[in-house]
RNA sequence: GCGCCCAUAGCUCAGUGGAUAGAGCAACUGCCUUCUAAGCAGUGGGUCGGAGGUUCGAGUCCUCUUGGGCGCGCCA
């Protein structure tokens, strides 16, 4: 918030040089960055733009270092303006200047301290993510897209976009999986053993329990009833996890609606799917570049003559119905509907997709976030994508180069297949988050146990809350085991593979970074409600005045308030990358800031009401920020944190 | 074979093309008569896997390379 300030102030500067014809106006091209000095002792921010801009503004950085930060000196603002090292510009900021921005963090609250605003106008955005199959609990593993989707959703939010949280249900009846979870389902209910490759684990069990008073042998039946029972209980892990969607989205009501046939038979159409039993494969060279293209028969059908008998009438009885996705970017082709007349999921893919564009509230961008084992799958639904925007178009002329021959029938089809791979990749984000490894006693814990037992979401939260808050009721040991195992997914960039210390998460000493940051809140609100008790009320104030800006002095109170004044900057920033754990990173930051600033400056003096205000007011700006990061990241930021001296040691 | 990801302190990891590469944990030394010591201050600890390149400047970008994780079905 401070920075884009400065960065305000930097342009008007830059501006008074252009128009004095000082500066060539091509250095507006240069990106003003207001970046942290290497060494504090340069001062509060540091500039690089003399360096970025000096070739457009045809001087040596050092020159036109010196003279931004002549025209930087009108400002009221600086303390002092240093120009340093190869061109940077030093800026020191007025204690008192950073203070008078205490009443608006105040009057912001956490929810408003935390908004950056967009370039443009904001997006509709929606984010799918978790999207598990209803034939499990959620796992430890899925845990972390649940913890990232969910916090990305909050930064977007913040970031001044509209966005819509979304979980996809595949209960496609066609699922053999889905089947094969229901045949387990019964065969317990009826005591008969598992089929092999069965679903085996003891919450299987559970749901043949709760099944127990159908007696039916439909198969159909039972799944339907299991995938019920399976996706509540997913539905009540997610939430006590802090996950709520706006739409859990059925698969099958895609079928249902006839919207998958519907789109089949438009792809038919545009010809970008058809039965000729022909699947053409690419060969990739280095950097994704197709060295060759090639088709392998499958199970083809022969007339008397042995010659293949080809079938783009649209019917596809009895045949493959592929999707050429080779002309969208995808490595093979893929079926979209199997011989035996049974749609795969790629079908209902390009339905939903559709769908969730026809949306009127999801009018812009999809997010679909995916776990490790599903990076292949940027291609293939890029490529669904793809072809449901796909336009019709002219055959045209036969292509020149020899690939492209292969690959397309004419210019006009290579064309438009470009120009929805274009369009696809604009409108889909794919985000794949990387593996966690668990560990226990330094040793990697199995995910998936060998008695088909799963490591739930739900299990890790009460195994933490349980050692954490052992004399806790049921409720708060999961909202602790929450806070501790989100904190735990969150503070590592999810595209890096990561170890979860299930030692370390466990222990409820200072060892643990998420407490470290409660902390500071709960010290905030002791002083708070102590200084409710001790200072006369008709002496606070929320109100700013010079007078009491120009008692905030210390360095440890300076630096507090830039840091709270940062975090809608660090939101902007993990908005555009889509990396949230900035902001874990950021409260881990605010916290240290705070402490550091709690042991140096004593709140509550009541022979000096006057200062005490003054600090009252940093510690209420710290108290939001902080818990503007902790609702970011769905963790809760408590009033009161006891050691808990009572609780015999281990 | 192809693709994605990773490699930074003893361990787990931050790091926006910028100045002397940081934090937590672990080790060590101090600090509670004072708003919560779940805290603070300090010490030690580094060939940013390796080699080239791009430029005023590279942990960061590019190429190559070494080592590791994961993925490449008419399963979802």
């Amino acid at each position: 918030m401070l920075r884009s300030y400065l960065a305000e102030l930097f342009r008007y500067a830059i501006e008074s040089l252009i128009t004095s014809g000082a500066l060539p106006a091509e250095v507006r091209e240069a990106t003003i960055e207001i970046a942290d000095p290497k060494n504090p002792e340069h001062g509060d921010f540091a500039c690089n733009f003399a360096m970025v801009a000096a070739k457009k503004a045809g001087k040596n950085p050092r020159e036109l270092a010196e003279m931004l930060s002549e025209a930087l000196a009108v400002f009221q603002e600086f303390e002092s303006i240093e120009v340093a090292g190869p061109g940077f510009i030093n800026l020191r900021v007025k204690s008192s200047y950073v203070a008078s921005w205490l009443p608006t963090i105040l009057t912001l609250g956490p929810s408003g301290i935390s908004k950056s605003t967009p370039k443009g106008p904001g997006k509709k955005i929606n984010v799918e993510f978790v999207s598990v199959n209803p034939n499990g609990p959620i796992t430890i593993g899925s845990g972390r897209g649940a913890a990232y989707g969910s916090t990305l959703c909050n930064v977007l939010e913040a970031a001044g976009n509209t966005v819509h949280r979304e979980y996809y249900i595949n209960d496609g009846v066609n699922s053999e999986q889905m089947r094969l979870f229901a045949e387990s389902v019964l065969a317990i209910t009826k005591g008969k053993p598992v089929p092999e490759n069965g679903y085996k684990g003891d919450y299987v069990h559970d749901v043949a329990k709760s099944l127990s008073h159908i007696d039916s042998d439909d198969v159909d039946l039972i799944r339907y009833l299991s995938e019920k029972e399976m996706i509540q209980q997913q539905r009540t892990a997610l939430s006590a996890f802090g996950v709520e969607y706006d739409t859990w989205f059925s698969e099958q009501s895609l079928h249902d609606k006839g919207m998958v046939d519907d789109e089949i038979d438009l792809l038919e159409q545009k010809g970008i799917a058809d039965t000729a039993p022909v699947r053409t494969k690419l060969k990739l060279a280095k950097g994704n570049k197709i060295e060759d293209v090639f088709t392998e028969i499958q199970d083809t059908p022969v007339d008397e003559d042995g010659n293949i008998i080809t079938d783009n009438s649209g019917s596809s009885d009895g045949h493959t119905l592929w999707l050429r996705s080779t002309k969208l970017g995808d490595d093979m082709d893929r079926v979209l509907l199997r011989k035996d007349g049974r749609l795969t999921y790629i079908a209902s893919d390009v339905a939903y997709h559709k769908d969730k564009f026809n949306r009127p509230e999801n009018a812009d961008k999809l997010i679909t976030i995916l776990g490790p084992d599903h990076h292949g799958y940027i291609g293939r639904l890029t490529a669904v994508v793809a072809a449901m925007l796909l336009e019709s178009f002219e055959l045209g002329e036969p292509c020149h180069a020899e690939i492209d021959q292969k690959l397309y029938r004419g210019e006009g089809e290579k064309a438009a297949c470009e120009a929805a791979l274009t369009e696809a990749k604009k409108r889909l984000e794919v985000q794949i988050y990387q593996l966690v490894r668990f560990l226990k006693d330094g040793k990697p814990a199995p995910m998936r146990k060998r008695d088909g037992n799963i490591y739930a979401l739900i299990d890790l939260m009460k195994e933490i809350g349980l050692k954490i808050k052992p004399n806790g009721t049921e409720e708060e040991q999961l909202s602790a085991g929450k806070d501790v195992a989100r904190f735990f997914y969150l503070m590592r960039d999810h595209d890096t593979t990561f170890d979860f210390d299930l030692d370390l998460a466990e222990k409820q000493s200072d060892e643990n970074p998420v407490f470290y940051v409660q902390y500071a809140h709960a010290r905030i609100c002791s002083i708070l409600a102590k200084a409710d008790t001790v200072l006369p009320a008709e002496s606070r104030t929320k109100e700013g005045s010079p007078e009491l800006f120009a008692l905030v002095s210390h360095e440890k109170e300076k630096a507090v308030i830039k840091k709270v004044l940062d975090l809608s900057d660090e939101v902007r920033r993990a908005s555009e990358d889509y990396g949230v754990h900035r902001i874990a990173t950021y409260a881990v930051e605010l916290a240290r800031t705070f402490h550091a600033f709690y042991d140096q400056c004593k709140v509550i003096q009541t022979e000096d009401p006057a200062l005490s205000n003054a600090r009252l007011m940093v510690c209420e700006a710290t108290k939001i920020g902080l818990k503007s990061a902790l609702d970011l990241l769905g963790i809760s930021a408590p009033y009161r944190m006891e050691r808990a001296d009572s609780v015999p040691a281990e």
